[in-house]
RNA sequence: GGCGACGUAGCCAAGUGGUAAGGCAGAGGUCUGCAAAACCUUUAUUCACCGGUUCGAAUCCGGUCGUCGCCUCCA
């Protein structure tokens, strides 16, 4: 069964069928850095880090590149209000980038190239298609002829006579049809610029993607992706000047992913609700932030709430008690089995379920309920073994179910850590909230095993009491008394 | 105005013609001195509404209402 991927293009999902056997060719539009990561670019990398590493996964090779935006408009707005140097701007935001997306655990594409590190194949690009007569000088600026392009509005599914031109864009003088797009732009004075046949300047927006895809991953390539509002205008124009200048398809295969909103309106600059990426992992961990982006499909709308937040760090929690438990088994013996033939059969199948779901156009929804369903046979599991001989069957289903259950987490990122060092550190940092240490806390608990011992329940109650009061929640179990820390 | 997406329990969310996954929250139970955690059971005769196709529809078709996005920089 091949992957099946919904591909904008066509509005229709279609089977994945790389080029070249085996082998996909991904690019992806980078960050243009102007300014700190928000929660959106957090889901564009995580969607496509989800992506590459199942592709690996089901034994592709991947060469997975994404670009910088290093120079750009906004880019030079911001630097100017800031009197700093583009350059300098441009270079702090790819290092805080960095700082965000290694936090997250995200995969360094194979390779990241820079917009300011291709002017050269930017001009020749540029140069093809003045040659084809798709573009045009106009002042110190080269725009591209979207009504000499057949298929402009292919992939946004616009055609130009309904885009109403002029009603939101200002009208350039310098344009002949008012959609056409800027390839090249003249500098104004104490503005970065490069030499070029049309002066000094420096390139447009899209033409950037169009020149590095197809030097590294050649003129037509597999998949090419982004946020949806990616579609129109950049992909649509990069298509353009793609096509336009090579005569060949361009990427086979569209994929866009959706916005985050918050509190149902998409985040926006203007609207200033825009969450950073830091912010959030002040407060979260990174993998409570993937399991909240991927408890949607990739394609849907993802509305942030402290809420959503909070439940996908239950739900982490619960995954990581189950393994955690796991990991503290002792090996079994030769007691009889306490597992029905439906849940073995359930642990048994998780993986082939697991990849239907996932190649069913990503769906970490689904696949991750699936997950969700396997902890749940194998907390059961646990809780249905006896104390001391468990048979040897039921405790290698138990690990192999959980280790099968970590491996697949691990494409989206999740359950990667060590389970007991999991509950460990998020203890720690919980107890850094109260006002108590360890040490008294667990004098305490000695206090009351003491008072249970002689079956004084007020003063044991009341010490549990107390503790509760502090976020201290106690678990008497068969070997003593365990502690964990509230929210 | 043009184009597109979506509307499933209290909330989030899967479901791509065969009789409603999963998560969070809630209720009852097992366990416990009582709790907690875990587990078990339970919570949508019904998928915005109205028609139609079909033996059969949340899923396909038509219409209505509602929400959102793109058409400007944007993940």
């Amino acid at each position: 069964m091949p992957i099946k991927i919904y591909n904008t293009l066509t509005r229709k999902k279609e089977p994945l069928q790389p080029i070249e056997e085996g082998h996909v060719k991904l690019y992806v539009c980078g960050i243009t850095s102007y300014d700190f990561c928000h929660i959106g670019h957090a889901r564009s990398f995580l969607v496509f880090d989800m992506i590459v590493r199942y592709l690996r996964y089901r034994g592709y090779k991947v060469t997975f590149v994404r670009n910088f935006t290093d120079i750009d408009d906004k880019i030079i707005k911001r630097a100017s209000e800031q009197n700093v140097d583009a350059r300098e701007l441009a270079d702090k935001f790819i290092e805080e980038f960095y700082t965000d997306t290694d936090r997250m655990g995200i995969l360094r594409p194979d390779l990241e190239p820079k917009a300011t590190e291709h002017i050269p194949e930017m001009i020749a690009l540029v140069q093809e298609l003045i040659g084809k007569g798709l573009a045009y000088q106009s002042g110190n600026d080269v725009y591209f002829r979207v009504d000499r392009f057949d298929h402009y509005g292919d992939l946004s599914g616009r055609k130009l006579e309904d885009m109403q031109a002029g009603a939101r864009v200002e009208v350039n003088e310098q344009k002949r049809h008012p959609m056409d797009f800027v390839l090249w732009k003249g500098s104004k004075p104490g503005e970065p610029k490069w030499a070029s046949p049309w002066g000094e300047g420096r390139p447009g927006w899209h033409i950037e993607c169009s020149a590095m895809s197809r030097k590294y991953l050649g003129e037509t390539f597999d998949i090419h992706g982004g946020g949806q509002d990616l579609v129109f205008p950049h992909h649509e124009n990069e298509m353009a000047q793609s096509v336009g200048a090579t005569g060949k398809p361009f990427a086979n295969l569209w994929i866009h992913h959706g916005f985050v909103t918050i509190r149902d309106e998409k985040m926006s600059k203007s609207l200033n609700n825009f969450l950073t990426i830091r912010e959030i992992l002040e407060q979260h961990q990174p993998e409570a932030l993937r399991l909240f982006i991927f408890s949607t499909q990739y394609r849907n709308p993802l509305d942030f709430s402290e809420a959503a937040m909070q439940d996908a760090e239950t739900g982490l929690d619960r995954m990581y008690d189950c393994l955690a438990r796991i990991a503290e088994l002792d090996n079994g013996g030769e007691g009889a089995s306490v597992v029905s033939d439906k849940d073995r059969e359930k642990v048994d199948s998780l993986r082939q379920r697991f990849e239907h779901a996932m190649d069913n156009d990503f769906n970490t929804a689904q696949a991750l309920g699936l997950l969700f369903d396997a902890i749940k046979v194998l907390n059961k599991t646990i809780q249905a073994l006896p104390p001391k001989k468990a048979a040897a069957t039921d405790i290698d289903l138990l690990r192999s179910g959980g280790t099968t259950v970590r491996e697949l987490a691990g494409i989206m990122g999740v359950l990667q850590q060590d389970p007991r060092e999991y509950i460990r550190s998020k203890k720690q940092r919980r107890l850094e909230d109260i006002d108590l240490t360890v040490d008294e806390i667990e004098k305490m608990i000695q206090d009351r095993t003491r008072a249970r011992a002689e079956k004084d329940w007020a003063t044991s109650d009341a010490i549990r009491d107390r503790l509760l009061q502090h976020g201290i929640e106690l678990q008497d179990g068969a070997d003593g008394t365990t502690w964990d820390v509230r929210l």
